[in-house]
RNA sequence: GGUCUGUUGGUGAAGUGGCUUAACACACCACCCUCUCAAGGUGGCAUUCACGGGUUCGAAACCCGUACAGACUACCA
């Protein structure tokens, strides 16, 4: 029997390669990236895949490239429900939007796996007409016991050498057993050896050393869909993906790739391993990789849920994925983060902390730079889902909390107190009687000691709400000079003694009774904003 | 066990043989400004790049060894 024979026994009414060959024709790129997301459909994208896609569609677009979508359907056990609109949501929701692939067309498609058995077949009708792949017969068990093996006297695990048993099985004995309906898988007949070394250049990680594969990897599983390994050589070549921008857990697996390409005739791609995302492990101390099952964070979700704006974590994403992102940023913070040329060989080699306080940084950064507009309709909709009594009061007082979120906003140094939507009503909540005047004693945590007097006859004779900024606080001023406040900080740290205090202590009592805090944007901007009908209702019950 | 990769101040890191008496940011300390906070300003904060050898006129950078850490090691992706 000729291997032409057992390609055709194996896989009878399959095409020849040259049909696939012809229907997708090579992209001429010029250079220009083509590259792609390929997730599972496991319903949502954690940090890491979104980590992936931010850097895969920056680098398509920054050269005019394409990005493109597969899903990667081939494992039926992890496959969940409505789990392709999840991922696709979720890209979507953080600004990753696709060029061609699933749900959106284009000439190399179909771009799910599960609809390109025949393609894959085809190929490795290719591989056993040229003797490089063969079936196997092995059980899980025996394959097991092999382990075993291996792990006792330490020798290398997996299928490759004098433990490949099924890779000298004659043709004839394996037609006979394929008749006789016994299971098998393909395998690659690998032609490595793995006392060869080689270089290959990671567009990240740089050069890398690696050991010819002489493993000979499953590449059709017995439920006739394709593995990873397989799928991804022969749809990249495909689909002219020229650059593969995935994990750096593909590493070490790099050989298979490699010598896929190889034996298949095909141009390798270029391809750039990401670091993982890391974080400390309370525990040991430790730095190590993200886990979904030990950590919330990984999970676009948390996110979500937290307030922390799309736009923020994007920032962020920028700032991990290019070291000198961040010195840019700067110099340019008006300037959108797709304005920054991202480069391969400025991201990160070894792993990337993933830290939540400097996302937060990052976070006060991105609404320091929102108008005050911007941070009221993002805080509308936020509230709309997670708080629905301040969703009530925001769109009851549009104009009001458009004039409070424009404090110290839209000013060259903005404020940096927002780190997330929740944020908005801790920091501004006294400014809306319906929370203020509903909590039993508003100013019950107060260490403040209203002095009375003093608070009664500002309000009488000098507070005056036509007042502009500068004349309002040098009323506040002669006011406090002529009740024995020092009317600088000079003069009160010479000698503290000789006054009741400085204006600031004045400025914190009235702070402290519009706002029941020691901390707050600007007072007058306040004390504005509540004018003096609100102002008197506060003073009253601050008084009591 | 095997393969591969890292290790630079309190933290994240820049740096690929001489422009480095180690960038930048955060944190921290002091002072200045100031109605609070934040922001801003000035100055301080690694005689040294995990450790031990070697190459070189010259090493954080190149080579070897050691230690530690990480990733991978499926008919999962």
């Amino acid at each position: 029997m000729t291997d032409k024979e057992f390609a055709e026994f194996l896989f009878p009414n399959i095409p020849d390669i040259s049909y696939y060959e012809e229907k997708y024709p090579r992209r001429h790129m010029n250079g220009a990236i083509v590259t792609r997301c390929a997730p599972s459909p496991t319903g949502f994208v954690h940090m890491g895949s979104l980590y992936q896609g931010f850097v895969a569609k920056q680098m398509a677009r920054q050269t005019g490239g394409i990005l493109f979508l597969r899903i990667e359907d081939t494992d039926h056990k992890r496959e969940v429900e409505d789990g392709v609109k999840g991922i696709v949501e979720g890209f979507r929701q953080y600004g990753i939007t696709f060029d061609e692939g699933y749900g959106i067309g284009g000439n190399y498609g179909p771009y799910i796996q599960s609809e390109r058995g025949d393609i894959y077949k085809a190929y490795i009708k290719y591989l056993v007409s040229k003797n490089l792949a063969y079936p196997c017969f092995c059980s899980e068990e025996e394959i097991d016991e092999n382990r075993k093996i291996q792990e006792a006297t330490k020798e290398r695990l997996g299928y490759y050498g004098r433990w490949a048993t099924c890779r000298s099985m004659s043709k004839e004995e394996a037609v006979r057993r394929i008749q006789n309906g016994e299971a098998y898988v393909m395998r690659l007949r690998s032609q490595g050896d793995f006392r060869n070394k080689h270089i290959y250049h990671d567009a990240i990680k740089g050069d890398l050393e690696y050991p010819e594969n002489d493993m000979d990897i499953v590449i059709l599983k017995s439920d006739g869909l394709p593995t990873y390994h397989f799928a991804h050589a022969v749809d990249d070549h495909l689909m002219g993906t020229t650059h593969v921008i995935r994990g750096d857990e593909w590493v070490s697996s790099l050989p298979y790739h490699l010598e896929l390409f190889q034996l298949l005739g095909f141009e390798a791609p270029q391809y750039a391993h990401i670091a993982p995302l890391t974080k400390k492990d309370e525990e040991t101390g430790n730095i190590r990789k993200l886990s979904k099952r030990k950590d919330p964070e990984l999970a676009v979700r948390y996110y979500h849920e937290a307030g922390i704006p799309v736009g923020a974590v994007n920032l962020f994403l920028a700032t991990i994925a290019n070291s000198n992102f961040e010195e840019w940023y700067l110099q340019n913070e008006d300037r959108s983060y797709t304005d920054f040329t991202f480069s391969f060989d400025k991201m990160p080699v070894g792993g990337s902390l993933f830290d939540l306080s400097k996302l937060e940084s990052v976070s006060r950064i991105y609404f320091s730079h929102l108008k005050a507009r911007d941070v009221y309709q993002e805080a509308l909709m936020y509230t709309h889902e997670y708080d629905q009594e301040f969703y009530e009061l925001l769109q009851k007082y549009p104009d009001y909390s458009i004039s409070l979120f424009h404090i110290e906003r839209e000013v060259e140094r903005p404020r940096k107190d927002i780190a997330s939507y929740p944020d908005i009503r801790k920091e501004f909540w006294y400014m809306y009687d319906e929370l203020f005047f509903t909590k039993e004693n508003p100013y019950a945590d107060c260490k403040i000691y209203p002095e009375k007097q003093l608070l009664m006859e500002y309000f009488e004779t000098i507070y005056d709400e036509t007042d502009p900024q500068d004349v309002w606080f040098d009323k506040v001023k002669t006011f406090t000079g002529n009740h024995g406040y020092a009317l600088n900080r000079k003069d009160y740290k010479q000698n503290p003694d000789a006054y009741r205090g400085q204006v600031s202590d004045f400025c914190e009592m009235l702070r402290v009774m519009a706002t029941t805090k020691t901390i707050s944007p600007n007072l007058y901007d306040l004390l504005q904003l509540l004018g003096r009908d609100r102002l008197l209702k506060r003073l009253e019950l601050f008084l009591k």
